[in-house]
DNA sequence: TGTACATCAGTGAACGCGCGTTCACTGATGTAC
DNA sequence: TGTACATCAGTGAACGCGCGTTCACTGATGTAC
């Protein structure tokens, strides 16, 4: 439960406190969730007096929306990563709706595998207080997400009216997904946990699109190459 | 913040006070969420010595459990008042469709009421421990849900054999979007929320229904009466 | 290059708080005879 | 119908705990001259 992290320091200055406490207050969240992020704890494991982090933060709500802050860039990166390895097919309408589904998968797969963070990146406190605006280098989740919407109207997949409810649907269906696969369905064995995730995934495309999910090698119409 | 609704008890043995113990419980998850489902408090409202609750719960978890059970079961109410409100057109396509909608709809709907006892329903210490089997009167929302879907299959609307993802989408997506709506977007104002529901909602049965969604006079094929 | 001094970034000790839980207890209830 | 007694369902006091936050402080840093 203590510090493992504690180390002295070589002077009394720390040099990047803040940062220190933030990366402190992630690990706690990664283990235990929003609620494990506790002041005191996230000072012993810097090897800090409590005080220390007053010099940083308003307060613990304040240090749980730094925390989040970061949760959100994971969870971007996340997504990102499972983009990444997408191989174009040259089939741009293909390749428009692999990429939605890919930010979807990555957007699941993060909330399983890290789970706690996953729920503090969406934590009431972290929401209250200042904005402190999105995630710096156009890697938010919600940007990621608007890209792949943008894409699939660019591949002619998705009218361009259509973006909101399509935005609303995909962002509900892939975060409701990963809390009830945390929640309800939590004793789900891995195999068919994937199955749901990609089944779902096509579900949400359906809805998505008006002349349905496009298949490789199949010579689906579309307009824009 | 303190009892309310401590009176004196009439007689040294209270009678149903598990019972009291669990509405003081609702009361306050009610009023701010699972964390504020604090035993001592509980006790206090109820007027009894804080160890009383021992009696009628191992612990604190097993407290919070049983008030996320009532949850539940106010969440089913939700959704089977949203289903009774509707009236029939005869067409059994467009009902069956009205009926799965107004299920999602009230599940919305409570959440965005009662978003203290939502998010208790799910809370993650109610899902630990004992079992405690679901809502007795068959009307947990997991029921209603499988109700409406069962309906599309007779409408000739879905095949059986999509039941399983158009279940997982439809729950996915309603949950999602309670819960984008009470986080991200909870400074949404009323009409525009009301809007993203109509519209999510609609893309759902996009995705549930490979015919399309009914529309009532339009003289849509279905295979059962 | 050296020194005075304001400012920054920490310390140590303490605060009050309310929590969940346990202990040994006692008043009330119901059942056997 | 009355009484003895086991059991049930409460009480009162206390436990240890760890928390967030504040106070008056001091060591380190950097800048003006």
């Amino acid at each position: 439960m203590t510090s493992a992290t504690a180390r002295p320091r070589r002077s009394y200055h720390h040099g990047d406190l803040r940062n220190a406490l933030v990366e402190a207050g992630v690990e706690l969240a990664r283990d235990g969730g929003p609620d494990a992020i506790v002041l005191r704890e996230v000072a012993r494991r810097v090897g800090v007096s409590p005080n220390a982090a007053y010099r940083h933060f308003d307060d613990l709500p304040d240090l749980i929306q730094a925390v989040a802050h970061r949760a959100l860039v994971e969870l971007g990166r996340s997504m990102k990563r499972e983009t990444s390895r997408l191989r174009p097919t040259g089939d741009e309408a293909v390749d428009a709706w692999r990429q939605l589904r890919a930010v979807g998968r990555g957007y699941v797969e993060f909330a399983l595998n890290d789970c706690g963070l996953f729920r503090t990146a969406f934590d009431r406190r972290a929401r209250q207080g200042r904005e402190e605006g999105s995630v710096e280098d156009g890697c938010s989740p919600q940007e990621l997400l608007a890209d792949g919407l943008h894409r699939l109207v660019a591949a002619g997949l998705l009218p361009a009216e259509d973006i909101e409810p399509a935005r609303m649907l995909a962002w509900s269906a892939v975060h409701g997904l990963a809390l009830l696969l945390l929640g309800p369905y939590s004793d789900l064995p891995t195999r068919e946990r994937d199955g749901m995730i990609d089944a779902t995934l096509d579900q949400v495309g359906k809805g998505l699109l008006p002349s349905g999910v496009p298949q490789r090698r199949t010579g689906r119409t579309r307009k824009v190459g």
